[in-house]
DNA sequence: CTTGACCTTCGAGCGACGTGAAGGTCTAGG
DNA sequence: CCTAGACCTTCACGTCGCTCGAAGGTCAAG
C-alpha cells in the first residue's frame, strides 16, 4: 500500500509518516517500481503501535524505541518499557490537570471582575497582584 | 534596573526579556552608560500584564497588543479585548481538560493490563484496538 | 490530450523560548 | 594591582513535532 493509505490506517497525515521515516524513527519501506513507498502489513503494525505511544503522550523518541522491541518480537521488554514511562506520564497528566483547575479558577474569577465592570480589580490582579 | 532585576519582578528569565524586545513585543529599553539595558517601574508594569496574559494562556502577540493597551493608558480597550479572549480561552482549557481526563483513563486502563501481566491485551491495546 | 489526484525530494517555517560561545564590565577581596 | 566571579552584551543555533510550499514525476479516467 502507497504512503496515504498507511496514513489514514494510522491516523496520521502522510507528510508525518514521512517525517519520521526521515528521522530514523520508521524504518525506510520498499519502494514500488516508480518510486512509491510500499508498505505491507507489518509496516502498517508498527506505525500503529508508534502512533498509539504518541496518544499516549510519550516523546516520540521513547515511542520510536519502544515500537522498535515491540516489531523485534521483544513485546516483554516493550511492555516492561511503557510500563516505567507511565507512572511518569501518569504524574504529567494529574500536575497538568491541576494547573488547568487554577487556570480555569483564575479566567473565571477575572471574567467576573471584567464583567463587572471593574477594571480596576481586573488591573491589580493583572498588573499589582501576585 | 537592569534585566535580570526586570526578570525577577516578573518571574521570566533575563534571555526571554531580551527575546520579548528582539521580537518587538516589548520596546527597547533605555541602555545605561555601559550599555547595559536600564528599566525602570512602567517597564516593570508592562512586562508584569505581558507575562500575566501569558499565564493566562494567551499567545504572545495577542498578549503584546493588550499589553500596549495598557501601557497606553487605554485600560477599558484593554478589557474589552481580554474579555473577549476569555470566551475562547476557557473553551480551550475546558476541552484540554476532557482531553486528559480521557488520556488518564486510558493510562490507567493500560497501567492495569500491564500490572496484570497481561501483555496480549495490551499490545492489542496499542496496535489492533481502535 | 488533459485534468486531477496521487507521489517524490528539498528546504523553510512555526511558537516560544533555551543554550552556548566569545567577549565586555563591575565589584570585592587578597 | 590583580584576579575571581557575577553580571552584562550580541549572535547564532538547538529544541519539539511536525506542517507547508515549490517544483516536478506518475498514473487512471474522461
Amino acid at each position: 500500500m502507497r504512503v496515504s493509505e498507511l496514513a489514514t490506517r494510522t491516523g496520521v497525515s502522510p507528510a508525518t509518516i514521512r517525517f519520521y521515516e526521515a528521522e530514523g524513527i520508521l524504518p525506510r519501506p520498499a519502494r514500488q517500481a516508480n518510486g512509491y513507498r510500499d508498505y505491507d502489513d507489518a509496516d502498517v503494525c508498527r506505525t500503529q503501535v508508534l502512533v498509539s505511544l504518541r496518544n499516549l503522550g510519550l516523546d516520540l523518541r521513547e515511542s520510536a524505541r519502544l515500537a522498535s522491541l515491540c516489531a523485534d518480537d521483544r513485546c516483554d521488554d516493550m511492555a516492561a518499557g511503557l510500563l516505567g514511562q507511565l507512572r511518569g506520564r501518569r504524574e504529567a497528566v494529574a500536575a497538568a490537570r491541576a494547573e488547568l483547575d487554577r487556570l480555569d479558577a483564575e479566567l473565571a474569577d477575572l471574567e467576573r471582575s471584567l464583567g463587572a465592570r471593574d477594571p480596576a480589580a481586573a488591573s491589580v490582579n493583572l498588573c499589582e497582584g501576585r
